[in-house]
DNA sequence: CGCGCTTTTGACCAAAATCAAGCACTGTGG
DNA sequence: CCACAGTGCTTGATTTTGGTCAAAAGCGCG
């Protein structure tokens, strides 16, 4: 993936955002994507009642791109959760260095199945495991990322999603995700504080995981 | 799609499975992948104590191919529905014919956002929907797509899932999916029968989702 | 100190799971 | 032609999980 990013990286433009702003919204057509290089985001469906559905987090040094590197309106939004910095490319740009390099798109061809294999892995959590199933599992995975990112490792990391983002990725109720994690907690399995996360027991959550 | 496939149909090998049977097997790296002629089939994931999770249906004309073109293990199986013919690609040939146009690399990027927008309507679905919004979402996806294939028009199409498919791809019981399918049939919304159904009130339908 | 945001907790409720049986259709063999 | 086995559909009684609604407690910050 770095080798896929880095060349293009070098003249493009640095945008900057806030907490909690919106990168992209459901319903347009993205002229720019970007990579995020710093900061936390999620992708996300609203449903007209004003209930949300967070559908994938980026993490620092992901690529929006994949994402939303398309033709058609998307149909999700991207919001930042940390103020997030990133690096904008130009869509039409981007498709001629993909044709020109097949090593390129071998790399992209990776990314997408990344993505794919992610949408999937929530898909398993939300139709066939409970709470406490689902909350390991994302946490798990997010994680793992880290970790490959060089952004944490065994003991604390800096964790800036709130319960309620959980709530929204996994289908329940911060009520919910609170005891969940409570017991989790309670359990010796983790622990946690604003801002940051431990896995005390990955064995454990693993077994959670059947 | 087609403008993309139909040149590559030409001199591959034709393959044929019958109902119910494995096309690809999680954990294994697909040397062949392929394109549904005829037939349905699906992609489910499995947990360890047999439970299994559907995550997306293939019809007739779909390309098994984006979902299974990995370099990497597969985390997911492919199975038949109905008896399946198919049209098998070699891996590396195909990343070759990729890199030659510029045309078939956009074509393949809306067949990406399609198969991504799906899997993102699913979470949307399994994580915000209650059962009958559930069922309703995925009856009319799959409905909408038949009739982009020809297969389906206003009254009664072809329609081999059973109730457990819909029960293992939305996460619920079969009993319960009947008793949702049960009060959509006497609230006149669909029938349906061995083998067939039908969408009488679109409008309704689409209601329920809000 | 007081405000806003998040986490935590509690009492009560509802949707869907579970478990279990019975029904209807289809194909098959006597 | 009919008994019957297999498969999928339908239904009921009961339990579970997680939702709802509401309030309180903790914490960082101006």
């Amino acid at each position: 993936m770095s080798s896929f990013a880095r060349p293009l990286f070098a003249a493009r433009r640095k945008v900057s955002f806030d907490a909690n702003a919106l990168m992209l919204r459901e319903g347009e057509v993205p002229q720019l994507t970007y990579t995020v290089f710093s900061g936390w985001a999620h992708r996300s469906k609203h449903l007209s009642d004003g209930r949300r559905q967070i559908l994938s987090f980026l993490l620092p040094g992901d690529l929006v791109l994949a994402k939303a590197f398309a033709v058609a309106p998307i149909k999700f939004s991207v919001r930042t959760i940390t103020p997030v910095s990133a690096c904008a490319f130009e869509r039409e740009e981007m498709f001629r260095f993909l044709g020109g390099s097949l090593d390129l798109l071998r790399s992209c061809g990776n990314i997408y199945f990344t993505e794919l294999d992610q949408g999937d892995q929530r898909i398993l959590d939300l139709g066939r495991r409970n709470a406490m199933g689902r909350v390991a599992s994302l946490l798990l995975e997010i994680h793992q990322r880290l970790v490959r990112k060089g952004l944490a490792a065994d003991g604390p990391f800096e964790f800036p999603l709130r319960q309620e983002h959980f709530a929204d990725a996994l289908g329940l109720t911060t009520a919910h995700v609170n005891r969940t994690f409570g017991a989790m907690k309670s359990k010796g399995l983790v622990k946690y504080g604003p801002g940051w996360m431990e896995i005390c027991d990955r064995v454990a959550l693993e077994r959670l995981l059947g």
